[in-house]
RNA sequence: GCCCCUAUAGCUCAGUACGGAUAGAGCAGCGGUUUCCUAAACCGCGUGUCGCAGGUUCGAAUCCUGCUAGGGGCACCA
């Protein structure tokens, strides 16, 4: 049983046997703030005053005074302040979550609320119109590991990518390569108003002339625009597909929007819809009543031009999304597709599915920096930092890092320079340089043939540095746990400072390998068991550890 | 105008879900630590109108109301 189950058991009981209905999970018990308020503490006195029409301290005293605690668990029990009870971990229950941590290994910090329910992560889903930019790296890093997140608590999880390989901007790809393509071949094609700009169109159409030459010169321009979007569309998922997987993320689909499109089912929806009564036509064009279902004004499905909307194809494709089983679906937007969350959540309740089955988190953007200054990005004039120009730059491990390091709800700073430096400053080789240590201790301890007793005694371990880390170890189910509920995976690089910092500490308070053999073996459990939490810890993550630097 | 996000130390940020004690880290600055398992480490020193104003409460960075500033969004685009 952990401690602090322990402690709200006991209080809980004694209470209830005051007459005061409380459940255990009622009870309050946090981790205090200050070392000397112990290492957890009750404001259930205070809290009690009131209804008691008692003084807290006096209904502290008491309660400290009449429940027998149990030494393994609990070293002290004090008052203090306006009537806080302060509990002490017992020396014992600290030594055997050292074994405990050591026999689950890989399985520490994991759990099973999820109970099995299936939930999908859809993330990045960059148009392959473009290259990917610095945003899709955010939420590559935080969707990859928000599904990491939740796979270790017992979800089952997929990632899916949704590829949108089909209608306008497809088109504006073709038009605008035809048009570089042409160029190329000292023929004139006017480029399309809403084109896209960037260098990348005009690699595409190099590429093409030299694997096809000027075989698309000579069809009609329509045909020409058609063929050409193809193969450069080809292209580009082929050059998102290889980023995804160099940044390490395994998507189990990636889905395409032309799929839906050939099997109809968009007009699946409109079908049902129009048969529920929940569109209508008006100045030429379908709509859907979004009003109905909160979203602020009706939205369009299908055009004056008789063309789907994104819109309903999305709908259609969400809907695909619930069809394939899940308990829930889960979408990671950017900023500048918050407003679309109301009209999205409108349709799905329209489809007769429970709304809290349908998840958005939207992630905030990214302002890179570079010698202090932010870096100007255009888009229209084809001027970004691209995610494999990034990645090239500072590394996976980095890059990850970084980008969970903030809440996905805030903006975050990607200072370029600090990200590059490998020295103190940098976040990421702190933590990583902990489990190397511990590696190299590891390898030490076998290279000197250090002879260990069967059964290390952990009696042995008694120093305050030494119980600061196995605490800050039994936090980490907590922390993965909350990450995961509160979709905030950067509780977790926060986290693996905190836990490295305190094996710092003690490395360098106390020898590990020494002359006493058994000190020895009870201090290289402790280590292993840092190790085995620092490595989960990174491979939620999915950022290396490494076993030396 | 309406909606969303953000505002905490010189800088970058935790802490806000479920209100608790003297609001914490890292970096930057200054000073110190290595005959010893990696100094990519450790220790010490300073700083706060928690954006502002009210309210609720024994107690508010945290909850409520109203403001202010910055960013983003409000398409028959995606």
């Amino acid at each position: 049983m952990r401690a602090d189950q322990y402690i709200r058991q006991q209080i809980a009981n004694y209470l209830n046997g005051l007459g005061v209905e409380i459940s255990e999970d009622k009870v309050p018990l946090e981790r205090p703030k200050l070392a000397e308020h112990g290492d957890l503490a009750s404001s259930v006195a205070m809290e009690l005053a009131r209804t008691l029409r008692r003084a807290p301290r006096q209904i502290a005293e008491e309660l400290v005074q009449k429940i027998s605690w149990d030494p393994f668990y609990v070293a002290s029990v004090e008052v203090a302040g306006p009537g806080f009870v302060n509990f002490r971990y017992g020396a014992g229950y600290l030594r055997q979550a050292v074994r405990e941590i050591l026999e689950a290994g890989e399985a520490f910090g994991r759990s099973d609320w999820g109970g099995g329910k299936r939930i999908q992560f859809e993330f990045v889903s960059a148009n392959p119109t473009g290259p990917l930019n610095v945003v899709s790296a955010r939420a590559a890093a935080v969707g990859d590991v928000l599904a990491s997140l939740h796979e270790a608590v017992g979800y089952k999880v997929e990632r899916e990518y949704y590829v949108n390989d089909a209608g306008r901007q497809v088109r504006l790809l073709g038009q605008s390569v035809s048009s570089r393509y042409m160029s190329l071949l000292g023929l004139d094609e006017p480029f399309p108003e809403e084109g896209y700009h960037g260098d990348y169109v005009k690699d595409l159409a190099r590429e093409i002339v030299e694997s096809y030459g000027d075989k698309f010169a000579k069809m009609p321009a329509e045909q020409r625009h058609r063929e050409l979007a193809q193969i450069a569309l080809e292209k580009m998922i082929a050059q998102h597909q290889e980023a995804m997987k160099a940044y390490r993320v395994q998507f189990d689909v990636w889905f395409r929007e032309s799929k839906l499109r050939e099997s109809k089912e968009h007009e699946k929806v409109l079908a049902y819809f129009a048969e529920k009564g929940l569109s209508y036509e008006k100045d030429g064009a379908i709509w859907f009543r979004a009003t109905q279902f909160g979203d602020e004004k009706d939205r369009v499905l299908v055009t004056r031009e008789g063309e789907p909307t994104y819109f309903l194809v999305d709908i259609a494709y969400h809907r695909n999304k619930f069809e394939r089983g899940f308990d829930i679906v889960h979408d990671l937007w950017g900023p500048d597709h918050h407003g679309y969350i109301p009209r999205m959540k409108a349709a799905v309740q329209a489809l007769g599915i429970e709304p809290e089955r349908f998840q958005v988190s939207i992630i905030q953007q990214v302002n890179l920096l570079r010698g202090g200054e932010l870096v100007k990005m255009s888009k229209r004039a084809g001027q970004i930092i691209e995610m494999k120009e990034l990645i090239e730059e500072v590394g996976v491990d980095v890059a990850r890092f970084f980008f969970l390091m903030r809440r996905i709800s805030a903006p975050l700073d990607f200072d370029i320079d600090l990200a590059k430096k490998q020295s103190d400053e940098n976040p990421v080789y702190y933590v990583q340089y902990a489990h190397a240590r511990i590696c190299n201790i590891l390898r030490y301890a076998e290279e000197r043939g250090v002879s260990l007793p069967a059964e290390a005694n952990l009696e042995l371990l008694r120093e305050p540095e030494e119980f600061d880390v196995v605490k800050k170890m039994l936090e980490y189910p907590d922390v993965i746990s909350g990450a995961a509920r509160f979709l905030e995976p950067h509780r977790l690089t926060t986290y693996l400072q905190e836990l490295a910092a305190s094996f710092h500490r003690f490395y360098h308070e106390h020898r590990v390998v020494s002359d006493d053999a058994d000190l020895t073996a009870a201090r290289l459990e402790l280590t292993r068991a840092v190790r085995v939490v620092l490595a989960n810890g990174l491979k939620m993550m999915n950022v290396t550890a490494p076993e030396r630097m």
